[in-house]
DNA sequence: TCTGGGGTCCTAGGACCC
DNA sequence: TCTGGGGTCCTAGGACCC
């Protein structure tokens, strides 16, 4: 007998946090919304989730408020509230892992599904009708042999919709797209590619991985050339996501050019970070304190602790030592702390 | 486009050791 | 004085993702 095929679904929620805002004010249905910063387009701050009423302004995630404000002037501008984002995202998974399936969560509105079926376009629409039923949100969902199939599916088959594609279709869909339509390859890595001569998919998929290891390194080389040929990881995985690291970081109103303020800043974020690793309760063994200059340069320096730890203080301390550093005094845009767990 | 916040992984170079 | 060849660890930076 054949044995049943294995399929991945990626599962990822339409214009999810705008869609959560809309499901709580049912009166902006069909208005341009934007989501970002705490809702203040004057201020300092990105786009989370655009609508796509808004984006049809050419508003997208990532783009300062002020630049979607000048774009989309009648927007109703909304600030991020987590928790809310938290729990729908919760009830989504939830309602994933009542299906027979194997779920890997990637963030708050994606999921990988591993499934054996000989139909993945019905277990798919069911899918679609179980979010639905159970949060208000519409989904799509993507098809593939392995998760970056499904990945890119997923992009034929917004708003949702339903959409396969396998080893078979991958060059007909993919071949003439460029590189930074692959999952993982962005805006800096395309540019470096497209010197190298590869501006296609079906270009980086002819690339020799050994050519390819020598410009860009020995594991990102042959990752690549995979990437173009539509190959990935085929399992997914249920195992729950361990972080190696906590951190917290703020973008002032203002740039802070008074050292002593810096210095007293990172100890507070240091003290936020301390207590969200007491709230869980794993040791860390490691800070590191990052510093944004303005305009806009990012420098990071870290600190190792006496040994594994829970203390506030030694992690304030941790940060203080890396801070200094720091020799530079320049105006100040943000400040970071990361610790890192012990073990990791 | 005046550019958030929370993460991950990879690379290169220097230190250090035999 | 004119200096090898690894291996491994640490650090900072870069790139990417949601």
């Amino acid at each position: 007998m054949e044995p049943v095929p294995r399929w991945v679904l990626h599962v990822d929620l339409d214009q999810f946090i705008a869609a959560v805002e809309v499901l709580r004010r049912p009166d902006l249905r069909g208005r341009p919304v934007v989501v970002g910063g705490d809702g203040d387009p004057g201020k300092r701050g990105v786009v989370s989730t655009a609508s796509y009423e808004a984006r049809a302004f050419g508003v997208h995630s990532g783009m300062p408020l002020r630049t979607a404000a000048r774009r989309c002037p009648d927007a109703v501008f909304l600030p991020v509230d987590r928790e809310v984002y938290e729990a729908a995202s919760t009830t989504v998974m939830d309602t994933l892992r009542t299906f027979d399936a194997v779920v890997e969560v990637l963030g708050w509105d994606e999921a990988f599904l591993g499934v054996r079926t000989d139909d993945p376009e019905a277990l798919a629409r069911e899918v679609q009708r179980r979010v639905r039923e159970a949060t208000g949100l519409d989904c799509s969902v993507g098809i593939g042999q392995n998760l970056l199939q499904a990945k890119l599916a997923t992009g034929f088959g917004k708003p949702a919709g339903v959409f396969r594609i396998t080893h078979d279709s991958w060059f007909g869909l993919l071949g003439d797209r460029p590189t930074d339509v692959l999952w993982g390859i962005g805006a800096k890595t395309a540019k470096r590619l497209a010197g190298l001569g590869i501006t296609t998919v079906a270009e980086l998929a002819e690339t020799d991985p050994e050519a390819l290891a020598a410009q860009v390194g020995p594991k990102t080389g042959p990752w690549l050339v995979n990437l173009g040929r539509g190959l990935s990881r085929a399992r997914v995985t249920g195992t729950p996501w361990v972080a190696r690291s906590r951190s917290r970081e703020v973008t002032f109103q203002v740039n802070v050019d008074d050292w002593a303020e810096v210095q007293a800043q990172v100890a507070r974020v240091a003290r936020q970070v301390a207590q969200d690793v007491a709230a869980e309760q794993r040791p860390v063994d490691r800070v590191t304190v990052k510093v944004r200059y303005a305009p806009f340069t990012t420098h990071t320096h870290g600190h190792p602790l006496p040994g594994p730890t829970l203390d506030a203080t030694v992690i304030e301390d941790g940060a203080a030592a890396a801070l200094a550093m720091f020799t530079d005094h320049r105006p100040v845009r943000l400040v970071g702390v990361r610790a890192e767990f012990a073990g990791g």
